[in-house]
DNA sequence: GTCGGAATAC
DNA sequence: GTATTCCGAC
């Protein structure tokens, strides 16, 4: 059975495809039958999680002028939190970092030295990760993706899917874009997408080359945003 | 505070 | 595989 601690800390995001300060998080990212190698949330999709919800500001927050970086405000409440969403009364900011520290070789996160309680967020890794099909189909860039998303419907992907993964896609990107952005909290559905091209051209000047990102990450080598 | 090994759980 | 737990070292 599952426990009851999903309610509480962050309600209802598991259950649907909420955009939540404009920012998508999908369905798909958090089900065992396609968050890749996982049955439930990981913890860098919870940390983004709390990072794109204003509310959590006061906890964690993006670093301002350091592009994807984070600071974790209040250590011990982002491990209760993150206890709170496993069910893992127990857990502190030493069993949480512990598990960051995993992310290392991973790629996915790697410590801001000389800052407590700063890390930061890998971009292109993020995307592979976020984006798995990609890997046998990467497009030119996130620029002429954002421009025209039709264009990009590898044949194996379902429609409905396919925008999903859209979506989860621009989540990591935009998040990171917002903070660019100078922390703004962007306004509307993503179907209202009037702010599509703005962002993405944001994106487009820090995260381009993706094609070239992914190649580098499928053989394992070094990479070229760290 | 941070790191990473080791054992363990799921 | 992805944590969780514990812990010694720095």
């Amino acid at each position: 059975m599952h426990c009851s601690c999903l309610a509480e800390g962050i309600p209802a995001i598991a259950s649907r495809n909420l955009w939540i300060s404009g920012l998508a998080f999908p369905d798909w990212a958090y089900k065992a039958e396609s968050s890749p190698g996982s049955r439930q949330i990981q913890l860098w999709h919870f940390i983004l999680e709390l990072l794109q919800k204003e509310e959590f500001r006061h906890v964690i927050a993006w670093q301002q002028g350091e592009y994807g970086e984070f600071v974790i405000k209040d250590p011990d409440e982002v491990a209760r939190l993150w206890g709170r969403r496993k069910c893992k009364p127990q857990m502190n900011y030493d069993k949480l970092s512990r598990a960051l520290r995993y992310y290392y070789n991973k790629r996915i996160l790697h410590k801001t030295k000389g800052k407590r309680f700063t890390y930061k967020f890998n971009c292109s890794k993020l995307i592979v990760v976020n984006y798995p099909l990609w890997e046998v189909r990467a497009p030119p860039s996130l620029h002429l993706l954002l421009g025209a998303p039709a264009l990009f419907r590898p044949a194996l992907v379902p429609m409905g899917v396919q925008s999903e993964l859209l979506h989860s896609m621009l989540f990591s990107h935009r998040a990171m874009a917002e903070q660019l952005a100078g922390q703004r909290t962007p306004q509307g559905p993503p179907e209202a997408s009037g702010d599509k091209k703005g962002s993405g051209s944001v994106v487009h000047r820090e995260c381009s080359g993706l094609g070239r990102a992914q190649g580098i990450l499928s053989r394992g080598g070094e990479d070229p945003f760290d």
